[in-house]
DNA sequence: GGAATATGCGAGTGTTCGCTCACGTTTACT
DNA sequence: AGTAAACGTGAGCGAACACTCGCATATTCC
């Protein structure tokens, strides 16, 4: 049986020079993925094309998953950012409006870093990494359910906390096929016209 | 460099003991897949677990991801055949019930087998494993369209095909949110209700 | 019965790959 | 200058695992 093995850093970076290491192995990970896959991304691999020995890459990730999870998490509050100071920015607006900002910002944030972004979600074998992808879809739901209970005289959806999860898990659908696997699909101008009349119908009463 | 290989079947299977071999080895990578993961389906398990030994295995799969596509397309088979049922039998029905009935099956569909359904959208680490569920996803969306078009005079969008991949693909993450990450929501009777509104108010005019 | 064919077996092979460790080099500090 | 700590190296170990091959058994068909 293997057990989970820790995730976090063995030894904290110090000086400048072991800070330019992990960043050199996070950054060639990072192009591994995206340009050959998970398959390509073997520790030799990635220490080669960092230009550094696989002895140091293990002098500051304790194995490999830590590595790819560490940039999960940095890929993960990217997304997340463009995602949260957009919604904050136009907390004032309409829902139109605001719906409509919102998802030009997922959108936005899926077009980041497309291809790890699609590694992330489709080739990781292992369960624990899409924990974070579902942690911040959690997050993206708080917000907009603070957003809709500030509004909730004009909501028709009872059920704000149901709406919020409704909302957060089609936008993100939507936009990752859009941009994932359908680019065509961000051609129509319609597009995220339509995206928008999606939740606006919804929300909106009447 | 490692070619792809061919995944089709390296020997058709004539007698009965050997269609019974087949059989158990399928069982058997099943069982293993929801129980324990992928992790733990190599071929020297399945062998084990159906009773045979992996010479047997590989004389009638060229290598283990065809173990895993065949039974990628059974399930996918499965599940596009309870949505298209249920489409067709409520194709005379008018919107509101016949998206209540599409939405009700689609989660039946997704609770035939949950946890093989999880393994393989979330665990399998080849590409081209996940094509397969989007072929299900775009013949969904046709069957949706020549439902719209045929009643394309109560329907608001303009572009039907925007539209069904709208739908399709909304309510696909929904449900699978639901069934996989989510079961308290399939609790709550307001679901199916506000999924058949998310999609009703978006397509009805006014 | 017996030849031909289909099926079954499983120890072993070759390779891949994550990871360690013993040793060299650089930096920080006194 | 001298010492300790931080950093870097890469050959190679050990385990996992997909897959083969030579041979045994069962079935079919004449």
């Amino acid at each position: 049986m293997v057990a989970a093995r820790k995730l976090a850093a063995r030894k904290e970076p110090r000086q400048e020079r072991s800070k330019d290491t992990v960043g050199s192995i996070l950054r060639a990970t990072a192009r591994i993925l995206t340009r050959d896959g998970y398959e390509g991304a073997t520790t030799n691999r990635i220490a080669e094309v960092a230009g550094v020995s696989v002895g140091s890459l293990y002098q500051y990730f304790p194995n490999k998953d830590a590595i790819v999870a560490a940039l999960i998490d940095a890929h993960c509050e990217e997304m997340f950012e463009v995602f949260r100071r957009e919604l904050v920015a136009v907390a004032g607006a309409g829902l139109e409006v605001a719906t409509r900002a919102v998802v030009s910002a997922q959108i936005e944030a899926h077009k980041l870093n497309p291809r790890l972004h699609r590694v992330f979600l489709e080739q990781l074998p292992k369960v624990g990494m899409l924990k974070r992808f579902h942690e911040i879809n959690r997050r993206s739901e708080l917000l907009v359910r603070t957003y809709l209970e500030a509004r909730r005289d004009e909501m028709r959806p009872a059920n704000l906390d149901l709406a919020a999860f409704l909302l957060v898990t089609t936008v993100e659908a939507v936009t990752h096929a859009a941009v994932i696997d359908q680019t065509e699909r961000l051609d129509d101008p319609d597009f995220i016209t339509e995206v928008t009349a999606l939740c606006v119908r919804y929300l909106a009463k009447g």
